[in-house]
DNA sequence: AATATTTTGAGAGCTACTCTCATTTGGTAG
DNA sequence: CTACCAAATGAGAGTAGCTCTCAAAATATT
């Protein structure tokens, strides 16, 4: 049987997607009210109105609430629709602008407040972390397709994981402050393009 | 230099020295035998002859039994005595190299194991990335020493947090093996000096 | 309306980790 | 050698993240 594709399924699916939502908005919440490690599961899923057992259905980890990011699927959707004449560093920083640029204001609001919650966090900054390992393999891919080469090749997987490591640095220099890691992430990228130069 | 021999302490001293010792040295081979997440503590506490409670004044998580990197203090020192006339890239590469030529073969062998451990065991590698972002500083200071610059300086941290990402990256390709890493970080680290072309 | 499937809540259980307090042990001075 | 102090240890209780099981409730299907 094939199914319309998506939009909006049934009740399930919506009702589901509420819950999921419900929870991360009063996790996120509580963690900026009395702070991450002073904030149990059991008073997320009490402000849920859900069970505890069932805060783990809905993300394997505390942590999670925190570290799923809305932002990665869109980056990687507008860097495939980066038109062909863009050189590869400059695809990645036109994408970057134009994420940010659609985003909502309300969810730029989110968006900082997670930033800031993950950098003061310590406990949230290993997870993070590595997040930005799979973030080679993302970037290693949209390189490889750019300019034609695997995605398991060194040289492309060494460029991503410099372009990597570049956004790590930018993220602690700019303190968690999601406005300043914006302006340094494109002097990073002008710099690394440039080679490194020191 | 603080490079003292560090010999005859206390009995207190090398009781305590051996007593971090043992723990860490059944803990890895516990770990080895069952795997990381199937031992606990307190059977790694009973193979090493002391109480659950004594475990945590030695290590304060599981993890830091395994993370421990003796390397990391060696190579500080190494890079430092690097000569002047070394390139910045050419400095890391040579203290790369001394390092682990220096080492004996023993400690080799654990260094083989611990990180097969680290790239096999999921729970392992958030807190090893931990670590590596620290490294971003570590370099920083290094690369500003030697060209001159503060460690503060965008294009120094840039820099750093490029290396960073391209050993975190030469990790992953390498599979957890030591031998391969160490040839793939020569490659990596010639590519990043020739500015990354693709 | 009856039935099948999915989601949920309740609760028990495991383990990493913290804290407190009494006891032991190593170092030192009379 | 004895007495004393400080550091290290062990025992035990407690917290919280996370897993698992099972029965009840909600939703989809016929």
């Amino acid at each position: 049987m094939t199914s319309s594709p998506a939009e909006p399924q049934g009740l399930r699916e919506r009702k589901k997607a509420r819950t999921r939502a419900a929870i991360q908005r009063h996790a996120l919440r509580l963690f900026r009210e009395r702070g991450y490690a002073a904030t149990t599961v059991d008073q997320i899923a009490a402000a849920a109105e859900i069970s505890p057992s069932t805060f783990f259905r809905y993300f394997p980890t505390k942590e999670a609430t925190v570290l799923y990011d809305a932002l990665d699927p869109l980056m990687v959707e507008a860097a495939l629709a980066q038109p062909a004449e863009l050189s590869l560093m400059g695809a990645l920083r036109a994408t970057l602008r134009e994420v940010y640029e659609r985003m909502p204001e309300d969810a730029w609001q989110d968006e900082r407040d997670r930033q800031l919650l993950v950098f003061n966090e310590p406990e949230l900054r290993a997870p993070m972390l590595e997040q930005y390992g799979d973030g080679i393999d993302l970037l290693a891919d949209l390189a490889a397709r750019r300019v034609g080469r695997s995605a398991t090749d060194f040289e492309v997987r060494n460029w991503a994981g410099a372009v990597v490591g570049v956004v790590l640095a930018a993220f602690y220099t700019a303190g968690g402050d999601p406005d300043r890691l914006l302006h340094s992430l494109d002097d990073a990228f002008a710099h690394l393009e440039a080679g490194l130069p020191l």
